[in-house]
DNA sequence: TTAAGTTTGTGCCCTTTGTTACTGTGGATT
DNA sequence: AATCCACAGTAACAAAGGGCACAAACTTAA
């Protein structure tokens, strides 16, 4: 853990708050797919995400879903801090997208080191940074484009996070995370088969050059 | 200055910071429809808001907007923050919806104080938190709800930041908010109309029941 | 092998929202 | 009074996206 620890966040802390994260964090390995956090949960504990990647999502009250935004490695969730600090349940979904390995560091620990770690206090804050200016992206993403751009832009940002070629989806489950319908999805999709960007199969898709 | 600032922030500040700020800050009075931020300015001071409200909206690359959420008396704008802790250019654009009185602080200022003064770390990241949970209500609006809906959250928001039950605005600048057509808007407030849920006049509304 | 379930493709139609174009109205200006 | 102009009302049409139904293809289990 030691050295995944410092291969990830050796830039941002001391080595003194490595010390304590050692000795406060409990390791967690988490296969693809798990749900971490639910909405409504309260939280204890906030994830420093060591390797793999973890997709955040929203829900309204007919259960319709929304993709937010991926983190990926040496990230956090400060949706997921915001909670914690504000003893609120929370507000969003958090399932791994590739196999994780994820340290979970107390709250009040994670307090008593906003005023003892300066390397603490600038990740946070760069934490919630990433986070605000990741949800105006996704705001601009539903807000001023259409489906079609919002579908490439989803499997480009898949790619890049899982880091394979192969998307391993179904139309269905894309669909949820756009919050639109299969139909829809398949739709598009042979549309974009057609244009030669990308490969239908059954269970995945073969990104060809979106 | 001194007896305002206490009114808003004295639960928050300690003495010696509501000190600091008078001696460092320089007040503002701004009048409503006043642009006081824009996309792509640098940022070096951050404003602290005593009175009055102000929108803050978000642009694409064709000049289309969207409303993001209202700062009211003793918020401050994050997304701001992160811009001037990250050196980049601002994200959005901010606008005075009635008359305002603003405390201006500088960046450098605002860092010194973020190891040296509690009450503003926890200020600080109090109105992270506050943005985040905005952001996921304006995700929520345009992600889940249909046009009447927003329309009518926008409404009731309006009445409440203004403190009046007359809405002020053109048909055209609704749209404009909501990012949308301004025919649509006229549609769909005639169709309020009809169900008895305002008056339509001539460059006002009149809110009777929501 | 057969049956059942899952995934995808597609046609048809509906709703919501956006666009265009034209009309009317009240206020301001000359 | 004549003119101009910003604002609002409305009809007609277009486009995007969603819902339903059904078929086809493939997978898994019995």
């Amino acid at each position: 853990m030691r050295e995944e620890l410092l291969a990830t966040f050796n830039d941002y802390f001391e080595q003194p708050l490595i010390d304590e994260i050692l000795e406060e964090g409990k390791l967690m390995e988490v296969p693809a797919g798990e749900t971490i956090m639910d909405i409504g949960q309260y939280i204890r504990s906030i994830p420093l995400l060591l390797s793999g990647a973890i997709k955040v999502l929203r829900e309204d009250e007919e259960g319709d879903e929304l993709l937010l935004y991926y983190l990926e490695q040496g990230e956090t969730c400060s949706v997921t801090m915001a909670c914690c600090m504000g003893q609120t349940k929370s507000e969003i979904r958090a399932i791994t997208e590739t196999d994780t390995k994820i340290v979970m560091v107390p709250v009040q620990k994670m307090e008593e080191w906003m005023g003892k770690y300066r390397g603490w206090r600038n990740y946070v804050f760069e934490s919630y940074q990433n986070r605000l200016n990741e949800l105006l992206q996704t705001v601009d993403s539903i807000a001023f484009k259409n489906l079609d751009q919002r579908l490439v832009d989803y499997l480009k940002k898949k790619v890049e996070v899982t880091n394979d070629n192969q998307i391993r989806n179904t139309h269905q489950e894309i669909a949820y995370d756009l919050h639109t319908s299969r139909v829809v999805i398949s739709r598009l999709l042979k549309k974009l088969e057609k244009m030669k960007k990308l490969e239908l199969h059954r269970n995945y898709i073969q990104i060809v050059d979106l």
